[in-house]
DNA sequence: ATCAGCACCTGTTGGC
DNA sequence: TGCCAACAGGTGCTGA
């Protein structure tokens, strides 16, 4: 599914197609979509779109009221905007209907994707870490964050609670470029592969946001449209393929039962 | 705290 | 062509 720079094209191509728009009401066609502690979607009719943005790997939707419409597209979903009457794709789980006869159709094939209304500070309760992006977050403050954790740091990565918005694929590339080896223990690395890791994660996120993101089957972003950046991926499923630092084969392991690539001569 | 294992789902791909 | 296993961008739960 989407991470960071897929949530974020998404978001950004969301938020000139229906910022504005007054919403009619939400149809549901797969009820397990609306997350069991979400406040009743019914009560967005009437309400207006202010805005849309991205908490983590949330699209978060911002209501004229306050409230906040925050969807997970976890690993298939997909955000469309188009006329209601359009005949609904089978894999449409729910829409929203806007007073204009368009709608926002979520589409996702395997059901994983979750929809949540929520009141009051979305960051707090959605308990998302930081966001690599953040000013706040500098070398000292990635530094504690890292501090006294055993787990290897590629599973750290993922951890959405810690840092959020890095998923499978940023994970690895950025490790690859700091030359950091994922199983490496994250409270053990050192001050300089700690502002590497921290430089690379913001680079490598910054590069495939530039690129529109990551298209390995299925997504496409609010338009439509196909990202471009897994062309440029260094380690990322690319097992046995030469290394394009040196050439050596690309190795893959599971960590928390996730594929990993990494180069075993460049990380270290 | 952390991990393995499994659950949630459907679709695609590759081997035989 | 068919069948089956493995795998997929993510997360949450349970039990050890």
């Amino acid at each position: 599914m989407p991470e960071l720079p897929e949530v974020e094209t998404i978001a950004r191509g969301l938020r000139t197609l229906i910022r504005g728009k007054r919403i009619g009401g939400v149809r549901v066609a797969w009820a397990r979509t609306v997350d069991a502690r979400s406040d009743p979607l019914a009560s967005l009719a009437g309400h207006r779109i202010e805005d849309v943005g991205r908490i983590g790997k949330f699209v978060a939707i911002t209501i004229e009221d306050g409230r906040t419409l925050a969807i997970h597209l976890r690993m298939t979903g997909s955000l469309h905007v188009e006329p209601r009457s359009k005949p609904a794709d089978r894999h449409e789980r729910l829409a929203v209907d806007f007073d204009d006869r368009s709608s926002l159709k979520f589409v996702d094939p395997r059901k994983f994707g979750r929809v949540r209304l929520i009141e009051g500070d979305p960051a707090a309760t959605l308990a998302v870490g930081v966001d690599p992006f953040d000013r706040r977050l500098d070398n000292k403050a990635f530094a504690e964050l890292l501090a006294g954790r055993t787990t290897p740091i590629k599973t750290w990565l993922l951890d959405q609670r810690r840092l959020s918005g890095v998923g499978n694929i940023y994970a690895c590339e950025a490790l690859f470029y700091a030359g950091i080896r994922p199983k490496r223990r994250a409270g053990r690395l050192t001050a300089s592969e700690r502002i590497s890791l921290l430089k690379s994660l913001r680079s490598v996120l910054r590069k495939a946001i530039k690129h529109r993101g990551s298209s390995l089957n299925d997504y496409v972003d609010a338009e439509g449209k196909q990202g471009g950046f897994q062309k440029q991926f260094a380690v990322y499923g690319r097992l046995g393929l030469p290394c394009k630092q040196c050439r050596s084969p690309v190795r893959r392991i599971l960590l928390a039962q996730r594929s990993t690539f990494y180069c075993s001569a460049c990380q270290r």
